[in-house]
DNA sequence: GTAATAGTGTCTTTCAGACAATATCGA
DNA sequence: TCGATATTGTCTGAAAGACACTATTAC
């Protein structure tokens, strides 16, 4: 039985939502393959090192930090050839993260920034990296169906009205303000009422909710695909 | 930059709906680690082989054939230690098969059988296989609800009824004969209505269906929970 | 005829989509 | 006051769950 030596990394990608636009965490290349593309966050997984270990660090080194980011695995790449110096199999992972501040320059060598997916000509990625993108973007659209996920993408506390602006951004168009607030708000569980407002849209004051515990929601909100 | 020395290999969830029990393929081990436990088919990955031809070449060895089976990428799992010979990558796979006949046992060393998941004591499984099988059963489960997957499980042609047990022994409860009818036969594009007719099951003939054309059901159909 | 299964129809409830109306803030 | 946003309510149509009823075979 041959066990030949692979190359296993993790490549991260890292969605949030900025200013209602849906964006990804993208580096650029220094060095070839591939210098001057953008490519998803990533790197060897040590050889001691668990897998979701690797992806919680490689987070951490390019965004600082892992709070709040829900975190989970995406899909596995290994098509000889897609990483021209070895043969390579890539464990993906998908973060959804709130706003977070811009990415910590001085962490890695190469300046990391989220680009909003609008903007993106996926040619310019490196890798099979337009791919796993895809994949992950698919992922997070179909997901937020059927589960309280978009709320990873807000801060702890929120209003129904930024729930809307990630499920506006996500899925690229927009959803009735009032029968969205009654499918959030009459579902049990999925969104725990605080005793706060918020007043920073203007209008009439909102309330602040923070996400509940029902981990999947039946029926689904549904994406209406008009 | 490391890149240590991975065996990568892939496993197989093949599952199966036989005489109304939802079965999975099991192999006996015949050699430490885990002699005489059961283990999901697999094998390593070659080194110039892409990740879902493994699968396929796999999946052929253990069933004789790939005919009319469903395969999909389930997740991957490498835990060091979780063979104690290396440290291996698994990357598993998901396969929704008709009945097929008892695997050929003289393809490869040890015999693999379809065993019902009610009769398997998950402790007896090898590896970590057990928490991959209860990945690749609950993959199935929920992918059946909004997806027309369940026709994989059946022949070419089927009858509503026989679509109907698949979903009870995936699901593990009885649905209402009439519902359910109702819900396949009037989502357009679930399935196509041939001009044949089938008796095997006594009573009224029923009419013969193909699977059609459609890939996703919304709304889907429920487990109900009950 | 009876037994068995296939298939249709009907009623009720839940819920999404459309949209009117009211509530509460800042200017 | 007005303008903006939040929140509630109302109507309609789609569809699920419960279940009566008819259809077509084997015996």
């Amino acid at each position: 039985m041959p066990h030949p030596p692979f190359a296993v990394t993790v490549d991260l990608v890292v969605l949030t939502v900025r200013a209602g636009r849906f964006c990804v965490l993208l580096v650029e290349r220094g060095e070839d393959p591939f210098a001057g593309r953008l490519a998803l966050p990533g790197g060897f997984v040590h050889i001691d090192e668990d897998l979701p270990d690797a992806a919680v660090r490689e987070l951490a080194e390019e965004t600082g930090t892992g709070e709040g980011v829900h975190l989970e695995q995406l899909a596995t790449y290994g098509t000889p050839g897609r990483d021209p110096r070895m043969r390579t199999v890539s464990v993906a992972w998908l973060a959804l993260a709130p706003d977070l501040p811009e990415p910590t320059a001085g962490t890695d060598a190469a300046a990391a920034h989220f680009v909003p997916l609008d903007d993106l000509d996926e040619r310019r990625l490196a890798f099979d990296h337009a791919a796993i993108l895809r994949d992950g973007v698919e992922r997070a659209r179909a997901k937020i169906e059927y589960s309280p996920l978009a709320t990873a993408f807000c801060d702890t506390e929120f209003t129904v009205a930024q729930l809307r602006a990630v499920y506006e951004a996500v899925w690229g168009h927009p959803l009735d303000p009032r029968n969205f607030h009654r499918k959030v708000t009459r579902t049990p569980g999925f969104l725990d009422e605080t005793d706060r407002t918020s007043t920073v849209d203007g209008g009439r004051p909102a309330r602040l909710f923070r996400r509940g515990t029902l981990e999947v929601l039946s029926p689904p909100l549904t994406r209406g695909d008009s």
